[in-house]
DNA sequence: AAAATGTTTCATTATTTTTTGAAAGTTCAA
DNA sequence: TTGAACTTTCAAAAAATAATGAAACATTTT
């Protein structure tokens, strides 16, 4: 396959994964390229890579910024600016990971919470109702902590084998 | 707080949840209606309660069976077909996962291991590119796997163990 | 076999999300 | 301080996605 061929399909498919994950399609693009690309590329580069315009370049830029998956780079003597993006790929499952919980475990939980303890209890319907959701609360806060700890997991020797074990 | 307020409030915000994981608002809401409710709900039912309109109930309740997680029930002298859901989170989690890593993670490998393997490398470039698609579809393909160990060690002393050290 | 009861399909409509591009904003060099 | 090079913002447009509702389709009862 060509190499061009090859690079435009990966990123044409990553762009369609993350639209599938909560992520928009430029945002995932964007970040294939640069995940593929040896050198940082200029917005410049990004844009006529994938055909976007200015604006799009930027705002998605910055919004992988924020997720701290992508880096601002500044070469010696240009002006201009270039980014890369993180290529550990541990770090980048950890960073979206946390990212995430942030934004969507940790206020969904708050909800769980609050219906699951402030509900009063008079019916049959209500108890299945707060027994439902306090289950779901614990189920969703421990699925939270799961990546913490294989994080911490990771670092001891124990912890290494588990993981081997289960890889 | 009133049951219906707080009901509502679960149902709503777990439709929002639903939408940032690539699964549409409506089917999220249904099942979660569905998954607080004690008793299986008819068509109608789910459509008064979620203010939408039939053809949408019925398709996103179709899908919802397709995905395996709300099942069909009938009552006896009953013409009228109910709907509960998956109340089981193990189980629930795992339909979920299976599904998604059919649906998405399976076609991703799939051009992941295209792209690495069949572009000829010819410069540094090349060689970065493929080396990256590489390290992604190993991680990706462990990534994927990593359910189903949980699931089979589950089943075994070993296994109980580190599943509980882990929680 | 017709009516009654219930479900599915799908073209159209509505909503939501994303993208554009031009204007405003920054920063640096001369 | 002006202008050149570059970035950000945001209202408007476009595109993508989801929802509606009426007609077609099924199934059971009378």
């Amino acid at each position: 396959m060509e190499f061009q061929e090859a690079k435009n399909k990966f990123v044409q498919s990553w762009g369609a994964l993350g639209s599938q994950w909560g992520i928009n399609k430029t945002m995932a693009q964007i970040h294939a390229l640069l995940l593929v690309s040896a050198d940082a590329l200029s917005m410049e580069e990004v844009m006529e890579e994938l055909q976007i315009s200015r604006g799009n370049a930027s705002m998605n830029l910055r919004a992988l910024m924020d997720w701290g998956i992508v880096y601002k780079e500044y070469k010696a003597g240009e002006r201009r600016e270039y980014f890369t993006a993180e290529k550990d790929l541990d770090e980048l499952a950890v960073k979206i990971a946390k990212e995430r919980s942030k934004r969507e475990i940790k206020p969904a939980l708050k909800v769980l919470k609050e219906v699951s303890t402030s509900t009063v209890i008079e019916t049959q319907e209500h108890y299945h109702f707060v027994d439902q959701t306090t289950k779901l609360y614990d189920f969703v806060q421990k699925a939270d902590n799961m990546l913490d700890k294989i994080t911490e997991l990771k670092d001891n020797w124990l912890g290494r084998l588990l993981v081997k074990i289960m890889k």
